[in-house]
DNA sequence: CTTGCCTATGCAACGAGTTGCATAGCACCA
DNA sequence: TGGTGCTATGCAACTCGTTGCATAGGCAAG
């Protein structure tokens, strides 16, 4: 259901569209959470239908009305509720790290485009990241700090660590490769 | 259908049970790839009934018979075919990071026991990687190198990576919180 | 003027993954 | 001898998530 209370921090941070929360999944909170328009929709559907939100059909000019949701109070009250209960803490699913494992039973060497291709997507993360960085926290026109925008940085900061790690294990990957393909002895 | 990879990789390297591949996934491969028994058993039956897999049923003593799973020709061929597609660059799924976010409406001093609990259970994640690091790698008993446990082995630093990584930032996010509680400036 | 893209929402069908429960023999401890 | 726990497999029901498709108006480029 975690589903759920990312929209409900969404959509407290800024009210919005069904269509709009599908784009913000694709940024900023996509970074640590995905959904695609379907199941956002059914989801505030579903929500809206339970009372946790408020919706509001908004005629527009140029384009088709679309409804703005927004939290009702049970809504705020649902997501206070969440917070304090424990979750567990997140396991991974890495499909490039099973490739690799995999290699093992075929060529290894032919894995080096693909894990170069997830290098190129994780540097451009990165960028795209160290980029709104500046934009909305660190660089000179940023607008001063609160509460809710230091939590955002600091998740910001997470997803940074995240992709630089990331960069340098692929490296290692890469490295490691190579050394196969060579035939050489480990380093 | 990454859970069928993840299974073929597992049988390759050793041919087990659904109940052996269930711990399996409970350690090593389940460090990038989570499954329970009951996907587990149901995806054999699948393989197995695709050809993929072949079946050994292996009486036991003391314990309840066993059916032996190991990894049929077809299934190899499946495999590395899949080793040849390029697949999407994973996305996470980071509740942890979506409560950080939502406790900007909420008390950010009542998370600290939450990430607290995860700190610890991230420093011990930690503590058994290095420890399946020292016993299968670098220490004086680990067997000689071969291409297979070079790939786990650089698998498992890409653990131990993320697991310092996530050290580090929940140490930030604690501090945040605190500096927050504290009503202090940003450092 | 038509082809393609963007905003905006939705249905239907399917596949992946979780949860709860059930069974059954053996081992170990109190 | 009774409870607990481990090995070992499985069914049923459910929720979560994905994929393909459909609609519909406006906009911009060629």
């Amino acid at each position: 259901m975690a589903l759920d209370h990312a929209i409900l921090v969404s959509l407290l941070e800024r009210p919005g569209s069904g269509y709009e929360l599908a784009r913000r999944f694709e940024r900023s909170i996509g970074y640590f959470w995905t959904a695609t328009h379907q199941q956002i929709y059914r989801v505030l559907r579903r929500m809206e239908a339970e009372g946790l939100l408020d919706v509001r059909e908004v005629a527009q000019r140029g384009r088709p009305d679309k409804k703005e949701y927004s939290v009702a109070a049970p809504g705020r009250a649902a997501l206070s509720r969440w917070l304090h209960e424990p979750i567990e803490p997140e396991s991974l699913r890495h499909e490039l790290a099973v490739k690799i494992r995999g290699a093992a039973f075929d060529e290894p060497a032919a894995l080096v485009g693909e894990v170069e291709r997830h290098r190129r997507v994780h540097a451009d993360r990165l960028a795209h990241y160290l980029a709104g960085q500046e934009r909305d926290f660190t660089g000179p026109g940023a607008p001063p700090t609160d509460p809710g925008r230091e939590l955002q940085h600091v998740v910001l900061r997470g997803g940074i660590a995240y992709e630089r790690m990331t960069l340098d294990w692929l490296d290692d990957v890469l490295a490691t490769l190579h050394r196969l393909a060579a035939g050489l002895p480990p380093a």
